[in-house]
RNA sequence: CGCGGAGUGGAGCAGCGGCAGCUCGUCGGGCUCAUAACCCGAAGGUCGUCGGUUCGAAUCCGACCUCCGCAACCA
């Protein structure tokens, strides 16, 4: 077992709020695997932040009228605030601008200069003649010179199909205005990709574990890499470190270089928020770490090959080990689209209903190996089938009957077949489960967890011990008892998945420790994070309840939604 | 022939060489401690189509059809 775990979730891009399809691919399941690991006791540092840069942020930002500063602030506060309420235990959540990132970044620039990897080249661009800024091929819209559509954009023209170079579009514009487009010939540093290429290659083929479209996807990449450049014609972004670069206005390093490098460089500012400034190594210069990466399908490449060949371009840096790439959450049969409104915040659905419910379902049935559809129907069955139907009741009962008529947990006389039966399916469980987590298999471990929460109910309803009682109150007790290990055992389980339920059964279980702890906003005088107290503890042992132990009054765990009619 | 994924009972999914499984829904029954909950049973599929390999294929191979994602200055 690894000591140190390292949950690498993706970068939230600040351009506006999360939507639950965002949040299914990075947030959930790096969440679920640092609880997971904490309770198995290692030391996790999970660590990321907002991607602030680029120029989406900029774009966005004129189009409102304010500063990217200004703009990218607002849309940090936001995201900090859904991923707080949804329980989300980031040892750091930080920003890509703050100044400890820019030394970060430059500094592993200057590294990979140093070692030969960059190169500067010419290359033609477009800029927005009054800004100065690079205008990204999608951003430029003009008349398509194969087709004569008008509108094609800069990269493809969407009425003909072909692709297409900005600069042989006729009458080219900006996109939604009749600003001009200026091309005009501009100087990059470029990474050197192929030089790593082999190396590369024979990484991803190492790592037969991966899911299978992820590996193959990263190898057919790094069959044809080319340089890929590394600064961008801006006036928003890291500076370059280099004389002559480094006060030019216009000219920054590449937001996507600056965005991978964040998680090394939310390390570092963890160990030197936490006061123990050389910390960050036992995860990134340790052989016996793990490190997990959580994102959604569109951000492997930058995973499994930009940022690995960074890091082995600076060399003695952890690479990555797992690459948990989920595929595309739809909603009611339709990709999540912003421009046409169909999308679900985080907010939205937090501000209705419990962080729990939502979590459950991204994680049961959200698109961990294929993509799938959100419906609002679908949301409010499992809730109620499964939820508080297979798992909510089942500890409803148990607690009711056993605070009813004990008050406590109850004593045990001695263990029938059944009993030992069922109690070893429970123990059973936390091994076969765990198994699954470490290999990031969340749905199957989930479905696991739930089919034994449904034996539990099948013995329940064998021994009766609501009947037992009126005539063998010392076997109700017994049977009552097996029932609370059970529950206890399977709550260790679905701690990771539930946090906020599963402490409260904690607690009704008589428990005034924590075992699923909840996040906080730290301010740092410069900037906000989150981040919190979590203690790293073998906890994912059997149940040791013992009897005696004072129960308080139980209260339902789930809320029974009503149907929604659309 | 750009790359990749998927097509399994009404719905959503698992299985990926050895009698076709799970959850929900439907029908019937039991129980009644519990958030009208829990439990048992039944009906319902020639596993996209065609062909091949094999003692045996949903599972391997080939062809085709249909959906979907990605296609690198969209981070």
């Amino acid at each position: 077992m690894p000591k140190t775990v390292l949950i690498a979730p993706a970068w939230p891009y600040a351009n506006g709020p999360r939507h639950i399809g965002h949040v299914v691919g990075f947030a959930v399941p790096g969440d679920v695997l640092a609880r997971f690991w904490r309770l198995r006791g290692a030391r996790v540092l999970m660590a990321s932040g907002t991607d602030e840069h680029g120029t989406p942020i900029t774009y966005e930002a004129d189009k409102q009228g304010i500063l990217p500063r200004e703009f990218v602030d607002r849309n940090n506060a936001v995201i900090v605030d859904d991923l707080v309420r949804l329980g989300m235990t980031y040892d750091i959540f930080t920003r890509t601008t703050t100044a400890n990132h820019y030394r970060v970044t430059q500094d592993l620039f200057l590294q990979l200069y140093e070692k030969g990897y960059l190169a500067k080249q010419k290359q033609m661009g477009a800029f927005d003649p009054t800004t100065g800024r690079t205008l990204p091929d999608r951003y430029i819209e003009g008349k398509c010179p194969i087709c004569g559509y008008p509108e094609a954009r800069g990269d493809q023209c969407d009425n003909c199909g072909n692709q297409l170079d900005p600069i042989d579009l006729i009458n080219p514009h900006q996109r939604g205005s009749d600003a001009p487009v200026e091309f005009r010939e501009t100087e990059h540093f470029f990474f050197d990709l192929p030089a790593l290429g082999e190396q590369l290659r024979l990484w991803i083929e190492s790592h037969d574990d991966w899911r299978p479209n992820v590996r193959k996807y990263s190898l057919e990449f790094v069959r044809n890499l080319k340089p890929r450049a590394i600064t961008r014609d801006l006036d928003w972004g890291v500076p370059v470190p280099l004389p002559g670069w480094e006060d030019n206005p216009s000219k920054k390093i590449y937001v996507w270089f600056d965005a991978v490098i964040g998680y090394l460089s939310a390390s570092i500012e963890w160990a030197s928020v936490i006061g123990r400034p050389d910390a960050w190594k036992e995860w990134w210069q340790n052989d016996e770490s793990r490190h997990y990466y959580t994102m959604g399908k569109d951000n492997i490449t930058f995973h499994t090959v930009m940022w690995p060949a960074i890091l082995m371009g600076v060399g003695d840096l952890h690479l990555p080990d797992d690459i948990v790439a989920s595929e595309f959450l739809h909603m009611e049969g339709r990709k999540f689209s912003t421009s046409r409104g169909e999308v679900i915040y985080v907010k939205d659905v937090l501000d209705a209903y419990d962080p729990d419910a939502l979590r459950y379902y991204l994680m049961i049935a959200g698109p961990e190996n294929q993509d799938t559809d959100f419906t609002w129907s679908e949301f409010v069955r499992r809730n109620n089938d499964e939820l508080v139907a297979t798992w909510g009741n089942l500890v409803h009962r148990t607690l009711v009957n056993a605070h009813r008529n004990f008050g406590a947990v109850p004593e045990h006389g001695e263990l029938t077949s059944a009993e030992h039966g069922i109690i070893g399916e429970t123990e059973e469980a936390l091994g076969t489960v765990a198994h699954l987590l470490e290999q990031a298999r969340f749905q199957v471990a989930l479905r696991y967890v739930m089919t034994t929460a449904a034996k539990v109910n099948v013995y329940l309803g064998t021994e009766q011990p609501w009947h037992v009682i009126k005539t063998d109150r010392a076997r109700a007790g017994t049977v009552l008892y097996a029932a609370l290990r059970c529950v206890d055992n399977l709550k260790t389980m679905l701690a990771p998945f539930l946090p906020f339920s599963s402490q409260r059964l904690h607690a009704m279980l008589g428990y005034d420790d924590v075992i699923a702890p909840l996040p906080e906003v730290k301010d740092l005088g410069t900037h906000r994070i989150i981040t919190g107290e979590y203690e790293a503890a073998d906890r994912w042992q059997p149940s040791t309840l013992e009897a005696g132990r004072k129960l308080p009054e139980p209260a339902p765990l789930f809320k029974r939604l009503d149907e929604v009619q659309d």
